[in-house]
DNA sequence: ATAAGTCTGTTGGAAATCCAACAAAAAGAG
DNA sequence: CTCTTTTTGTTGGATTTCCAACAGACTTAT
């Protein structure tokens, strides 16, 4: 575990808990570190889980697959990220995805409910953990509500505006950078490149915004 | 307060809480009563807040306006339900939304950082009560990615087979019923109405599934 | 049973998206 | 700087959705 420690600082989990506390706190929280090859199933949908993961080496990734048994690949996660912590949180009976690890990986497991209820040694940083944990399930909320705003919108044009718009909103001023490419933001609004950027050279037209690159400017 | 007890057991966050703790807990968390006229500003967007509310009598709804000023409805919220929940724990700077009283209502407020910390008496529903707001922002989390998911996809069919495809998953059966009326479903998935009832047609005639009323089976 | 109202399915034309292919511009490598 | 690669913008035809209007089925109230 000790080798880990450089990116157990960095994972938000543990923000604002002091490095010299970490150790302790892994084993208070009994984490357990686990091996994985390549292509190794990490957990398998369908079945129940109290434990989320943490990467701190290689990579993972969510998959799910329907009715007809099409996969598709929901998340990659890499190292210092969480994943699972929803499922398990939430305390979801029969998992709806499956993770599979894509490179040989070394995660590291921690038990929800050791998180919620107080230690015996009522550790100090056990309820900056648990607002922690709070904190970033509430964030993720946010933006998945977010994005269902702008995608929930009938036309890419409706999209654009919506998703401009909260960025101007976020930045506090109607100049601003966005943190995708042409094809990211497509995917991000789940629409047709192609078809989006016609649709950004006629909003330009119209005189409603200005852009240059990832520069915006709304009108 | 007590005369909103039999609401207040019906809460979710309050769940597997004895009826008996549940004022002191209202103490403990210094739950605060307030009487709102109908229109009255509950919270305007641009504000910070740290507590969430509970709804005990009448309804509050959850607007959002964009930079042209369009104002939009992003929901409800009725007797014995939370507002503002994922705000207040993710310690949001600016609140995006406004919440309006749509009726005069009387609404119950809890700060989010006296969840987080155990309190002096360290009472034993504490950990409940931690473990209730993760359970609920972790399940809000799922349902909200697996929207995403449904209409994500670019066709009115896609939309319909991923949805399908999962409450079929999720009954355990390819014979399920779901919870939407035609035009609840198509707001659900974005898309419009009619189009949604030829494609189930379509989808029918060619021997994909069966249905009548909210009755399906996939074949 | 009748009537009124709501929900669901059907259809055709208008509008928007998607797709593929290509052109132009920008970024990166040698 | 030149060449290569990647990103972004443009266009036209095929596909899909949207919209409006209507008909039939089902529900509810009287």
């Amino acid at each position: 575990m000790k080798k880990y420690l450089e990116i157990l600082k960095k994972v938000n989990l543990f923000k604002g808990i002091e490095e010299s506390n970490l150790l302790s706190l892994m084993s208070c929280l009994s984490g357990k570190l686990m091996h994985y090859e390549k292509n190794q199933t990490v957990f398998m949908s369908g079945e129940t889980i109290n434990s989320f993961g943490i990467v701190l080496s290689g990579q993972v990734q969510i998959v799910q697959e329907d009715y007809y048994g099409n996969r598709s690949i929901l998340a990659n996660i890499g190292v210092g990220n969480l994943f699972a912590e929803s499922f398990a949180c939430a305390q979801i009976e029969m998992l709806p995805v499956s993770v599979i690890a894509t490179t040989e990986s070394e995660l590291l497991f921690i038990d929800c409910r050791k998180i919620a209820n107080p230690c015996a040694t009522a550790c100090s940083f056990h309820s900056q953990l648990i607002q922690n944990l709070l904190h970033i399930t509430a964030m993720k909320n946010i933006s998945l509500t977010q994005k269902i705003e702008f995608i929930s919108k009938r036309t890419t044009r409706e999209k654009l505006i919506a998703y401009l718009s909260a960025e101007a909103q976020k930045a506090g001023s109607n100049c601003f950078c966005i943190p995708f490419s042409r094809q990211e933001l497509a995917d991000y609004l789940s629409v047709d490149r192609s078809a989006m950027s016609a649709e950004l050279s006629k909003l330009r037209n119209e005189g409603i915004l200005k852009y240059k690159k990832n520069n915006f400017e709304l009108l």
